[in-house]
DNA sequence: GTAAGTCTGTCGGCTGGCTGACATATATTT
DNA sequence: AAATATATGTCAGCCAGCCGACAGACTTAC
């Protein structure tokens, strides 16, 4: 790993790409280290690792799988902050600090967690104080995109924050395709929703006016952006 | 400063109250070295520190005055992210990656900045892993509080998000005062307006509503919350 | 002191998107 | 295969909060 400058990042429309992905970016020697120090856990569908309310007692790696962490507002309605794929940390905002969570992180899928009390965690970056960098770049990162959700969230109509979601879920977690982008996320319209502030129904009527214009298709759930221009121009 | 946990971090109804402050955690020696890598600038009422999409050289640290950070949405309305005040850092974010700024950084009132060019600060975190971790705190505690704001703006009514906006801002920026609370930052209508997502007019009206109910009281400016459990039952 | 600029207060009309309700389609379990 | 659960599609009604407009209050500059 370089110190200082990311070899890896991107910057595509304005979105940086810092990867997420954390475990990928370690040393093997490292990756033991975190290994010896935590407990690997097997996690069904449908499992919490943590709830808001709980006391935090460390930090969390995805081995594999998928994880949602999102917060409930007191109206009762989810929003959904991230998704976390394989390599992604999480869970260490409030480790970090001292305190309780505040968010939920719930697993979509079968995935398996290494998690890490705290204080051994920050042994662990100060032995690694590159691994604490790349973990400053990381959250970083995941502040301009919270940043740039809440912008969307408070300043735009729901048909643009639609459009933006899948322009950057396509950026971040798909790949071009001429002149087109696919992304393999599973999600439900009830999960679009709670990341764009909206409701079901009008995701799902966004989703068909979207496809009647021609910008997106949609095999097995799998999301085609047909036209990258089209959705662009959605985006202004 | 003690490795790993925070000692002067409070948690007062689940805010998190890490200082964000951050040169008043820095030794003498660290102050003295950064003040001499970086440039000093004194800026008016109403001057630019950065703009979005303009490259980023390097991290800002605001030594007096308040800073407004802020995102414009292609919409045209702006969404403010945070204010920043005596001793906070900003623009780490595009720095500590490589990019352009997505946000804007504008003066308030006169202030007085530090700038650092990207490569010595980053060099000078690795000399000081303590203020890289320190850093790493501030950053998840910004992370969180937009969280709850993203949270705030995407789940709940406008008259709860501003009863939550004024809880957070006095428990961070304020005082208790018996029952009460006070808070002395200077905010108009229109910036209240851009940090819970609502109209100005929406913020004028709310802001009489609450006066009448008696759960706040406002002489120069200041806004004084007469009784703290008034407002916490507005939350829920 | 006056003028220009910026904030605050108030109101009627309008609409984007929420609510609720129900039908159909697709997965998952037994 | 049947039963259950979950996801999608569609629609009418409604209302929170935006929009525009204007008046008065308060600041700042000259």
């Amino acid at each position: 790993m370089k110190q200082g400058k990311l070899e890896n990042d991107q910057l595509i429309n304005g979105l940086s790409l810092v990867p997420w992905n954390v475990l990928d970016q370690l040393s093997p020697a490292q990756l033991r280290d975190l290994d010896k120090t935590g407990i690997t856990r097997k996690l069904e569908k449908g499992d919490y690792i943590f709830r808001s309310g709980e006391s935090a007692g460390g930090v969390y790696f995805l081995k594999t799988g998928k994880v949602k962490v999102s917060h409930i507002a007191s109206s009762g309605k989810e929003v959904i902050l991230w998704f976390c794929f394989g390599g992604d940390i999480f869970g260490l905002a409030e480790s970090v600090q001292c305190g309780e969570r505040e968010v939920n992180a719930f697993a979509c899928d079968q995935s398996e967690i290494l998690s890490i009390p705290q204080d051994k965690f920050n042994s662990f970056l100060f032995e690694n104080p590159q691994v604490m960098f790349l973990l400053l770049q990381v959250m970083t990162s995941r502040l301009r995109c919270l940043s740039e959700t809440l912008a969307n969230v408070a300043g735009e109509q729901v048909n643009r924050r639609f459009a933006r979601l899948l322009f950057w879920m396509c950026t971040r977690y798909g790949r071009s395709e001429g002149e087109g982008m696919v992304m393999n996320v599973q999600l439900t319209h009830q999960e679009i929703a709670d990341m764009i502030g909206a409701t079901r129904q009008t995701v799902t009527s966004l989703m068909n006016d979207f496809r009647r214009e021609g910008v997106l298709k949609i095999h097995d759930h799998v999301i085609h952006i047909v036209d990258k221009h089209k959705l662009c121009n959605l985006l202004h």
